[in-house]
DNA sequence: GATGTTGCTGCAATGCGTTGCAATAACGCC
DNA sequence: GGCGTTATTGCAACGCATTGCAGCAACATC
């Protein structure tokens, strides 16, 4: 990390050492909110700017990526994860990944009609689930 | 409009009613934040937690509907419009929209693979624009 | 180890949107 | 027109996220 960081003439400071460890404790989808909260309990003095904005560094290094719940707050995911798209039932609130390949006909489809490269991390697709029909 | 809140035991009030002749002006997406702002030019004193309770309910009754921008903040848009997904340029911040056929593919895929049904007016994905790749 | 550069942090303010609660005012009914 | 019911409003407080700016500190260099 900190090599990755000095590459680009960034720096590693204590501040972003505990958010790493967050995230490298982390599994699965967080809001930016979550992670500010633990945060928070290895360092009280956490301030949430920071936070977002070590995020945002993360992000362009390839480390986390985000999109938008349903709810329109941050979700964040941490890398290495399969690419993966989102589903999320308005009936039950239940979630789902989709594969890249389950989602290849779309991606496939925009970059041909429209030259359009899916970045299929932050999407989230609404709808109902089965067994709320 | 006043007869289909009656009909569900609802009110037909001033502030719902500037609403409705705002969102009688507008056409395609508009952010909450605007919303309230034109309401506010029809009447200063209006409140924006009563626009956004009253976008709810309109949401109900499938005058509107909202989901999230790239950026995470409200959009909606009034109905009758032809349902349609969006398209969001991470580089030059473009937008279009893709048409019910357009998305056919996945949401026939999705429905068969899985029994979800995509309710396709919320959903933006993000990615890179043939001019900006 | 001292020094200069400049990327980062802390903080305060702002913006969008939501929620709880008491007071208000639509509506149906007489 | 007056009255009771209860959906809605106004308001204040809160939560998440972003931004501007001055001071701090990580890093490279000597």
């Amino acid at each position: 990390m900190r090599e990755r960081l000095h590459a680009r003439g960034l720096r590693w400071t204590p501040q972003r050492r505990a958010l790493v460890t967050v995230l490298s404790q982390t599994r699965g989808h967080v809001t930016g909110a979550v992670l500010v909260e633990r945060c928070r309990e290895q360092d009280p003095s956490t301030i949430p700017s920071t936070v977002y904005r070590t995020l945002e560094v993360l992000e362009e290094l390839g480390i986390v990526r985000h999109g938008h719940g349903p709810d329109g707050h941050q979700q964040y995911h941490v890398l290495p994860d399969a690419e993966h798209g989102h589903l999320h039932c308005r009936a039950c609130g239940g979630a789902w990944e989709i594969s890249a390949e389950e989602a290849s006909s779309i991606v496939a489809a925009l970059e041909s009609a429209r030259g359009f490269t899916v970045d299929l991390s932050p999407v989230t697709i609404v709808g109902r689930c089965r067994d709320c029909r």
